[in-house]
DNA sequence: AACTTACTAGCA
DNA sequence: GCTAGTAAGTTC
């Protein structure tokens, strides 16, 4: 008698033993995807091991066997199991979010490939790591190009990843042309997601291009992985397993003996961070040139308010002068600022009462097309009243700067420019406008350049409350730099801060040297790991009591070495699509003891109507 | 995660 | 003694 374990893509510990019916005997494997009860109902399974024995006392039979070969070899196995240890989810889980979606359900895979065809045995298993900064796109392809060729001349497999899907049909074709081959591309909700699957798993060897679900491409004899703006959040899942790409390509590297290469315009902290501890198996590599950087300015916004008798700018005297110098040279003005919409708030001049969303915490935004109020977290919308709708007197009026109060201000100012804003996503032609307005979407456009770019509200993106707030702002304005040809403006009045300090000395590592002192004081990552517990229920005081129990017992354990509790406090946005959220923040030096530790205590720590998950290394 | 069972408060 | 509502226990 045979009996398999499997695990199941939901959050529970198995794995669970099934009987396997003679039928089933001759093809079933470790890997194999089965259709199994559990309780009374009918689910997938992924088997992780087969076994003559059994303790388990009512074992039920596997009621199907669903493909004809394994989904998951060997690699891929370990490879989840080890996702499911660091980021605190089942080993199902894991192996879920490393499939195509369409392999969820219980509909069969055709065709067949096998396990047991020889992958490359390796005369070099180690692993090399290259940090890459390279602040020109096309510095940093030419250095990929390169180092795919070689992988591909070796006959092994290279996966590229990088963070903006619209591009990836670009770079497909770029990359079918430049090595005469066929290119997968892979990320979840590409239409064909399981056909570019199965063709990489069948090859021998295969170039592919995702994004971040990609890391998971089954390809064979993995020689190279390449991650591509690596410092952006978008590599970061928002859902349980909350993965970073990043990490996930560390360990497979590793596991699989492949050359990784860790690339961006701006290096998170944590790559820069290693790049410090550089051994034989790590290269720190700079492509940027000093030419790269424009002429800062930065503009004290302190002072120009003073001058203005306190009576809000959005546009310096000396950023006015430029735009007016820049036209009539007939040039292209960019003016940034990351905040859609018209007002940032709506208020009753009576009251005071501000507009809310009635299913978040937070303000509606007022946008003038559509006369629309919309929260731009749920999408609710609702058009923008009159009359207060608390005290019914007081007028509505509108507070805080966003792109479409920018478009109507320098409209008002330069009416002999022609003024367009950006949406999002949108291609833009730069023939027939002056003055262009946007959001930081137009960072992902690579063709745009500007003669003058200014930075409109950096500010609050620099004071958010988030330890990555400067390292986002700062890869912000880096970005942006690359959009400008002559001279860049920043409006601002935190003129001191050493984000503006690097730009303008042209030394991109004066950032991250004032940044990692700073963590490093306050014990944040790359020094320790950060780990968030979140609770979610329909009842606040319940998501509260459970929260603060939580933290309070924690307090209480034997703790692993390293795991400081933090805090315990109602999230930032504490109530998002009717539900509400409470989170406790835990900082540790190992990550997998921690979580171990973890995954036991909450077992036997349970709230009913309140869901808690794990979020390891939160962005 | 979804379902079953055990337990407890509230009520006549 | 009954029931509704919730806490705890199981799933191969």
């Amino acid at each position: 008698m045979l009996f398999a374990k499997v695990v199941m893509g939901i959050a529970i510990d198995g794995p669970f033993d099934y009987s396997v019916p003679d039928i089933f005997c001759s093809k079933i494997k470790t890997g194999s995807r089965v259709l199994v009860y559990l309780r009374n109902r009918k689910m997938v399974g992924y088997v992780v091991g087969v076994s003559g024995s059994s303790k388990i006392k009512n074992v039920r039979p596997i009621i199907k066997l669903l493909d004809d070969s394994a989904c998951l070899d060997e690699g891929m196995l370990l490879l989840t199991k080890k996702l499911s240890e660091y980021y605190c989810c089942s080993w199902g889980e894991a192996i879920e979010s490393a499939l195509p979606e369409a392999l969820r359900g219980p509909s069969s895979i055709d065709e067949v490939f096998s396990n047991t065809q020889e992958n490359l045995k390796d005369s070099d298993v180690n692993s090399k790591i290259t940090i890459v900064e390279g602040l020109d796109v096309k510095d940093r392809w030419n250095y990929y190009l390169e180092q795919v060729r070689q992988t591909l001349e070796r006959g092994r497999s290279a996966i590229v990843l990088v963070s903006d899907i619209k591009s990836l049909t670009y770079l497909k074709n770029m990359l079918e042309q430049e090595f005469n081959t066929s290119v997968n591309i892979l990320y979840r909700k590409e239409p064909n997601e399981l056909e570019q699957w199965l063709k990489i798993r069948k090859a021998q060897t295969s170039l592919v291009i995702g994004a971040r679900s990609g890391i998971f491409a089954p390809a064979q004899n993995l020689g190279l992985i390449i991650v591509d703006e690596e410092e952006n959040s978008v590599y970061k899942q928002d859902q349980v397993p909350h993965y970073h790409a990043r990490t996930v390509a560390l360990m497979r590297a590793k596991e699989v003996g492949a050359n990784l290469i860790l690339a961006s315009r701006t290096l998170s902290l944590e790559s820069f961070y290693m790049t410090s501890q550089k051994g034989n198996r790590l290269e720190y590599l700079q492509l940027s040139q000093k030419d790269a950087f424009p002429e800062v300015n930065i503009v004290d916004m302190n002072s120009e308010l003073r001058y203005n008798r306190n009576k809000g700018v959005i546009f310096s005297r000396y950023l006015q002068d430029a735009v007016m110098s820049t036209l009539t040279a007939k040039g292209k003005v960019l003016l940034f600022l990351n905040r859609k919409g018209f007002a940032t708030f709506a208020s009753c001049n009576k009251c005071g009462h501000v507009l809310k969303c009635p299913r978040c915490s937070i303000n509606l935004v007022y946008h003038f097309t559509g006369n629309l109020l919309s929260c731009h977290y749920c999408s609710y919308k609702i058009e923008a009243p009159k009359i207060c709708p608390s005290c019914n007197v007081g007028y509505i009026k509108f507070g805080g700067v966003g792109t479409e109060k920018i478009e109507s201000e320098i409209s008002r100012i330069f009416p002999q420019a022609k003024v367009r804003r950006c949406e999002a996503d949108e291609k833009i032609d730069l023939k027939d406008t002056d003055i262009f307005i946007s959001t930081s979407s137009i960072i992902k456009s690579l063709n745009y350049k500007f003669d003058l770019v200014a930075v409109l509200g950096i500010d609050n993106t620099i004071n958010r409350i988030d330890f990555r707030a400067s390292e986002k702002a700062f890869a912000m304005l880096v970005g942006l730099m690359g959009l400008v040809t002559k001279k860049m403006i920043i409006q601002t009045v935190l003129g001191r801060h050493y984000c503006f300090d690097a730009l303008q000395r042209k030394d991109l590592s004066l950032f991250y040297k004032e940044e990692l002192k700073q963590r490093k004081q306050l014990k944040l990552p790359p020094y320790k790991h950060l780990i968030l517990v979140k609770f979610r229920g329909k009842i606040e005081e319940s998501v509260k009591a459970a929260s603060l129990s939580f933290f309070e017992n924690l307090k209480k354990q034997k703790k692993p070495v390293g795991l400081e509790l933090i805090s315990v406090n109602a999230m930032q946005l504490s109530r998002l699509r009717g539900n509400y959220y409470w989170q406790v923040l835990i900082s540790v030096k190992q990550v997998r003891t921690a979580v171990k530790f973890l995954k036991l205590y909450l077992k036997g720590l349970r709230h009913s109507g309140i869901i808690v998950t794990v979020d390891v290394d939160p962005a």
